[in-house]
DNA sequence: TTGATAAACGTTATAGTATAACATATCAAC
DNA sequence: GTTGATATGTTATACTATAACGTTTATCAA
């Protein structure tokens, strides 16, 4: 899995690739992808950036898709269950995955400028952290890393 | 750095010493340990665990050193800046550090059944998380690390 | 097809977390 | 003491998230 998100890259492609794998997703597991749950993932992928529940809502609002904040909320834990979002602790905000299908945790590189997010394989039973959690007699079932920087195109900037 | 938190330990002690620690420090940065912040430490440090803002702020009410939220913030904002406390993004919480005066970009195992925390070492720049920002040229300045799962107390009761 | 069950949705209300803004007070250095 | 920086008190509000409940829609077995 390579890092992605500072790259550029065909960015029609990598919207119509996450809706396809999630239909088939779908498919597979026998859940369902109803029009809200689409168009929340679709705005995600179209923005390509991490993107708060209201701000979210305020688009399906516009386009008469719902307007209380249940209606985001619920698309959005289906969308993370389901592994087609991730949700950025850090920002309180959620961001499509960057490789539908693969089973992962990864981890997420943000730059605090732009505010755009990279993700990155992340593996938290190995390396260090698995080493002091293993030492501490802890089971790690999930693990958060999210590393706040400067994104290429923000270091060039010449920004402090 | 050795990770603290699940095991016993002399927790008198460890009040006393992160007390200790952090006046120092502040007397050594020219910084102001008030009343308020003073206080705020010792609660994170009596308690052992991450407790949110406005339950700090409960007790700050009771003792008559404040009733508004500002007041809560205003002292754990300047406890991390200074690295006494650190904040759980996860949880929406603070707690007191275990290894005061080290510098340190921890990282923490968080008990999903009884919410203790433990605070881990943690190098942002190595291990496959520093290779993979250099592979994408970001420059990670802080990264936040927060494994959930289950602390040996809790997975010896049986949870599921 | 139909009836039973589960899943999803619409809506209201409210809980929980955090900060902006501004006036007042205190501190530290000169 | 004056002054500039730091800290505090307070009001108001913004932002994030979920509980609860009734209705609708989908799924599937009979």
């Amino acid at each position: 899995m390579e890092p992605i998100g500072f790259d550029s890259h065909d960015h029609a492609h990598c919207i119509a690739d996450g809706i396809a794998a999630a239909e088939a997703h779908c498919r597979a597991e026998g859940v369902q992808m109803t029009p809200t749950r689409r168009r929340v993932l679709e705005i995600l992928l179209e923005q390509h950036r991490a993107m708060g529940a209201y701000e979210i809502l305020d688009i399906l609002r516009d386009e008469g898709l719902g307007s209380q904040p249940p209606v985001a909320y619920r698309a959005l834990d289906f969308l993370a269950r389901q592994g087609f979002v991730h949700r950025i602790e850090r920002l309180n905000a959620f961001i499509a995955c960057a490789h539908p299908g693969e089973d992962h945790a990864p981890a997420f590189l943000i730059c605090r400028t732009c505010d755009r997010v990279a993700e990155a394989p992340s593996d938290a039973q190995k390396g260090r952290l698995g080493d002091a959690a293993r030492q501490a007699g802890f089971r790690i079932e999930r693990a958060v890393v999210e590393a706040v920087g400067l994104c290429p195109d923000c270091q060039s900037e010449g920004r402090p």
